[in-house]
DNA sequence: GCCTATGTACTACCACGGTAGTATTACCCG
DNA sequence: CGGGTAATACTACCGTGGTAGTACATAGGC
């Protein structure tokens, strides 16, 4: 699986993709210009590495071409994560919270923030695991 | 700052740096051979790469150069982690425990054991926030 | 003192992310 | 229908992780 690790340019695409549904190399490039100002074959080629990739696919539409994510944020994401999680934590996410939490800076109202998630956390996994 | 990307192998090779102290090339070879099996010349590269980068440094005993590592294993895994928050999550640590959580495999004991850090996160911030 | 074993230097590839210029094609407007 | 414009195709290059062969130097044993 693996499924992909993208770089901050194909992240960035990735994102327009997400957003937009479908787009076409000029709105991909329009999208990035303010933030990347990246020359309109960058993207284009980008895309087409990406595509030989399989994280986004296109079909044509006169002589455009229409890409699309492959990959939802979600799949990405979380094989990105566990990416790191593994190198770095021998794949555990306690390891990577701890380390969060020791190194980190994360204040108090992440803190809290924090709790109110691992006990809304436990409160599903109560109540699923008491229903099976 | 950013200090480092490490690939792979990078991390393999700071990983016996930092369990062994200094280890010259061949002692790199030897623990990595099981786990690796690459030729030693590779990782003799590898480390000259490194040395370029300024992750390791060596100096020569005889003929033999005696690595080691210039960044700890924590001022790695945290810029590592760093990236990662910030480039998936806009900097956001709630966001990654918070999708931790939600689409990932983090079972029952973990949760608990999760909690038990936060809480104790919780104390020592009151306990020093309490006293200044 | 010489030779061999060992250890580094040099060089060379491949893959891939990132970046972009130039060439070509085809759509559409006038 | 002709031409300009807009779109993709092709090609090229850099950096860097990863991998390794070959060449060369030298420390040490005999």
């Amino acid at each position: 699986m693996t499924t992909a690790h993208l770089g901050k340019l194909q992240l960035a695409i990735m994102r327009v993709l997400w957003a937009d549904g479908e787009s076409t190399v000029a709105e991909v490039h329009r999208s990035l210009e303010p933030s990347h100002g990246l020359a309109p074959t960058t993207i284009a080629t980008m895309l087409k590495k990406m595509e030989a990739k399989g994280v986004v696919a296109h079909h044509t539409e006169g002589r455009r071409f229409i890409y699309r994510a492959t990959l939802s944020e979600d799949a990405v994401t979380r094989s990105m994560v566990a990416d790191l999680k593994e190198r770095l934590f021998d794949g555990s996410a306690v390891a990577l919270v701890s380390h969060l939490l020791q190194s980190h800076e994360v204040d108090d109202d992440e803190l809290a923030a924090l709790r109110q998630q691992i006990e809304r956390a436990q409160d599903d996994a109560d109540r699923s695991g008491g229903e099976r």
